[in-house]
DNA sequence: ACCCTGACGGTACTCCGTACCGTTCTACAG
DNA sequence: CTGTAGAACGGTACGGAGTACCGTCAGGGT
């Protein structure tokens, strides 16, 4: 026989769905699951609570990774992102039904904003500390994280994506270091004298970028 | 005599700071205000509403901002920044109880999370529209706006800055910028040929990039 | 003078969340 | 096998938020 916690999540979650969640009380999961009331209160501090993971886990398993201390901070940023996307990717079905409930039911959208505003919260003492010392970018890497990591889980639970953890892995990527430089740049034009006929350098400077391109047209300015 | 409105206001605002937010029921703020409860409902819809700002009122400003249509899509993202701030900063003194409550009371503080969360889609959608067509991107510059004008705000709210216009305006600025621009940057190695002598191109290249720097030692590679 | 509208106050109800208490099940020592 | 300590469970009672409904009253137009 099953766990009391888990009947109740089972309970909960097909009650939900047929009935909504207003109309749906905490007596009548707790008949569903046959359990009392007492037991309900128990196992979850509020009846929102029925609907997501155990937050108290993933926070503390993100917060491992990113003082694992392997990598440089930005590796384990994304370590950690990968981590607790995993955790909603294993649950499958679970998830998808989550998502149904949390973008229908306003009372369950504030809840789960909540719960990303404390991997926000983590994370922003996290970059504080590795990264940069301006608590402004700090916040903004953060927020970048949790919008990432959500937008990436969105897009697979409405089946939009079947390579979450690559869509999170170059999202972050470029979100991060687009967000660690500076906002304005400085370009480099550069003059050189030398000897040597153009025809030799200008091959070694193609092999040198790498892309053997050609020359391009420069895009006339408008 | 003040509108019923503010009068539940004050009240509320004195109750909670003395008595402490869980303690205080709906009806002895009623009573305080001298109105009954069913007032009270009327004016807020649930008893976290009293401490917040008219958020309806704010959205429609912030909108209104938005689809001005004068100057490009960021001067306009900024522009709606400055309009919602300074409506806090208005508000002086209320905004830095506020501000105490919501750093204080769990209930509130996820309140005030699901607010700016109904910002932050606003702005996704106008980002979307306007700047960008990658949903992603969008909701990277809407999480960014909101991260920077809650940075600054908060600054402002425990004294840390007399110049919270001006901390938005560069914050934004920077956070924006950053993110507009592709992650991993091309530089561009260009070369030309002409007839014309460099003593003659080079000073008419240095007052082209405005700075009058003479030439850099290039920087040794390590 | 009449009615209509809108704001107000009061009552009753549902349900969430908490505190308390008695009961039952289980593990473990004697 | 038995007694017991401790944890899990179920039931009851209560406070308070939020909703629905109804009666009252003041003001304004015809």
């Amino acid at each position: 026989m099953p766990t009391a916690r888990a009947q109740l999540v089972a309970a909960a979650f097909e009650l939900f769905e047929t009935e909504g969640y207003d109309a749906t009380t905490v007596d009548s999961i707790a008949a569903r699951a046959g359990v009392g009331r007492t037991t309900f209160f128990r196992a979850f501090k509020s009846k929102d609570e029925v609907v997501f993971p155990d937050h108290t886990r993933l926070l503390a398993g993100m917060q491992e990774r990113l003082e694992s201390g392997v990598g440089d901070p930005q590796a384990r940023a994304l370590d950690a992102a990968l981590f607790v996307i995993r955790q909603f990717l294993a649950e499958g079905d679970l998830a998808v039904h989550r998502y149904r409930l949390t973008s229908t039911v306003p009372a369950l959208r504030d809840r789960e904003l909540a719960m990303m505003s404390r991997y926000q919260r983590v994370l922003g003492r996290f970059f504080l500390a590795e990264v940069t010392g301006e608590a402004l970018a700090a916040e903004l890497l953060a927020s970048a994280w949790v919008t990432v990591h959500n937008h990436v889980l969105r897009d697979w639970m409405r089946g939009r994506t079947s390579t979450p953890e690559k869509d999170l892995t170059v999202g972050l990527d470029e979100a991060l270091t687009a967000l660690s430089r500076p906002a304005h740049e400085e370009q480099s034009i550069v003059v050189f004298r030398t000897s040597r006929p153009l025809d030799v350098v200008l091959p070694g400077l193609q092999t040198l970028l790498g892309e053997p391109v050609g020359p391009r047209k420069v895009p006339r300015r408008r």
